[in-house]
DNA sequence: ATTGTTTATCGTAAAATTACGATAAACTGG
DNA sequence: CCAGTTTATCGTAATTTTACGATAAACAAT
């Protein structure tokens, strides 16, 4: 989790789904200066790394936060330091 | 400081600094299974993130944890989400 | 002064990451 | 069925990161 969150893009989308709870795709790509192949493929390191996950709806994905792993991080580093 | 934590080996050297404050170079070098040229790379890597501080002691430098910035991370991180 | 100890830096090769366009896949509406 | 929409994936180029050996710098001890 944190090797994926020490990319500053994909701290961005982080943090822009803390604002946006349920965006679809589209709107992270709208937001950010980057290509919507590169977008995508943030969000694929993001899911894998247990930070977000993604609900298909029709063509679009819904994602949000995954709160437990997200829980579970801040105890660890606030364990840690 | 979230993009330097993101390496594994720095997050061994952070969690070793937890466990031996003011420790040597020398000592982090021995810990880990890497080389000394490629330790002293990532001891200024975390440095220059804020993560530690290196005290000359003689031939020596004695590092630890830079607590002031660590607690301002741990203030953001726990902000955010 | 010389030798030994400890660490940082330099140069560089290998590996990983990041970014893009092109394209495919899956669904929607007419 | 067909055109349009949305997203993921593929292939690849450019950049960044990581690792190492060699070497330099700074100090300590004899």
């Amino acid at each position: 989790m944190l090797k994926a969150l020490g990319n500053p893009i994909r701290f961005e989308i982080i943090k822009f789904l803390v604002t946006h709870p349920g965006c679809i795709t589209g709107d992270i790509v709208e937001y950010l200066p980057i290509a919507q192949a590169t977008v995508s493929q943030h969000l694929k390191v993001l899911k894998e790394a247990g930070w977000i996950s993604g609900i298909i709806e029709g063509t679009a994905t819904c994602y949000q936060l995954d709160e437990k792993n997200i829980t579970w991080f801040r105890s660890v580093v606030t364990d840690i330091f």
